[in-house]
DNA sequence: CTCGATAATAAGTATAGACATAATTATCCA
DNA sequence: TGGATAATTATGTCTATACTTATTATCGAG
């Protein structure tokens, strides 16, 4: 017997009019008081529902201007960034770490222009090995700018980067993104395929306010998909 | 002058809180009632700005359980999906499209698996070639529920399926994935690289409550880059 | 001491009313 | 006619209040 009209409820109703055609594409809507009389509701309501479908790319809002359906909309889709290890076993498996090497060197250019780093000075450069039952799941490849660094104790043998860097110096600002990569000589020998495969890779900066923290490129190894949900 | 507190400064404030470690990982922080009272706004004030940075992963919340600092947080990112047009248009290039087979085929068994088709009968296989510039940007390669397709005369040969089903079909459910492909025969002759050149891909399936409706994987040329936003 | 019912709690949400703000539209003067 | 200005309007947001719901904590019975 619940007779409150939920937000809910009034974004699946709009959502059904969008794709019933009721609302055609690039047609104005009704605006929120009307949807709120019509459906029974407190404007409030319809405004919260209305506002998660545009966030969403379902509706164009403009104050004034109403509501619309967006004749070309522009979908979202958002995908999670957890730690490796999570990611690892929420696939049901068991996950694994090796470091491989861990050295101060100047960053390449292509790493210095990214970060804002200049040329001349070093960067901790680390790479290590995720596993997932044994077998390579993904290269991390970083450079992590030394001054947030952990002290000299933590080597990062055991626990990664990754994960000490998202439990130390967390909720940064950043850029992500996706490209392909055919594997070098190194990737092809710890990810166990050919050179020159072709392979998912990720790659991350992560910024605070004042100074670049770290740049990782994470290549997974062949076949991996990454997925979004819209 | 503007006097009341708005739900983004409570965001930024308590954004602030966590970065500063004031709420550190894993604590518990007060309740909405009490950040009102502090802060001096209403609690649905409180409630908006903590809601949105429980959305973005930056906060955990449950009824009665409270709100607190995720020690290993999920981040969500997300991303655009526009039309191919609008993603060359918006790098300032002009898009140039090229429709290269358009016929019906029974669909390879992976295709049939995600898309719940089943073995026997045929779908609507349309390859086609996205340019910027006139230089080869994305292949497109889709399966299409002929149930679904255009008229007869809407060949594609001008407008691209792609545009068609976001203009004709759109709004509905999927799923959406990256992977990393190399160059097949096919794509390395109309993407202008060698065979085995590793190309990031991303694969779409689309469907309406009752039936699938494509499933397409558009493989990029070389050294794409997909970005996405935290 | 464990199981299960019950109470307490914090977030989730609905509502009516008010005001703010950005766009658009109408108006008026030069 | 052009352009600045004012009125209008739909969304954006804040408030105070009330009720709902998931979850935890508590307490009593067996």
């Amino acid at each position: 017997m619940d007779r409150t009209v939920t937000w809910q409820a009034i974004r699946a109703e709009a959502l059904r009019r969008i794709r019933a055609g009721t609302w055609p594409p690039g047609a104005r809507i009704p605006d929120e008081a009307e949807l709120a009389t019509e459906l029974g509701c407190a404007r409030a309501t319809v405004n919260r529902a209305l506002r998660d479908l545009a966030e969403a790319g379902l509706l164009e809002r403009k104050r004034k201007g109403g509501t619309r359906v967006p004749v070309t909309p522009v979908r979202k889709a958002t995908f999670d960034i957890a730690i490796i290890r999570q990611n690892v076993e929420e696939r049901g498996q068991r996950h694994g770490y090796r470091l491989i090497d861990d050295a101060p060197r100047p960053p390449p250019p292509e790493v210095c222009a990214t970060l804002d780093w200049p040329a001349g000075p070093p960067m901790r450069h680390v790479i290590a090995l995720h596993l997932a039952d044994d077998r390579p799941f993904c290269l991390e490849d970083r450079w992590l700018n030394p001054a947030v660094a952990p002290p000299v104790q933590a080597e990062f043998t055991s626990v990664s980067a990754n994960e000490w860097l998202v439990r130390n110096v967390p909720y940064s600002d950043g850029t992500i993104g996706f490209t392909a990569r055919p594997a070098d000589t190194q990737a092809a020998r710890w990810l166990d395929c050919a050179e020159g495969d072709a392979l998912l890779a990720i790659e991350r900066t992560t910024r605070t306010e004042a100074a670049p923290i770290t740049f990782v490129r994470l290549t997974y190894a062949p076949g991996h998909r990454v997925d979004a949900t819209l």
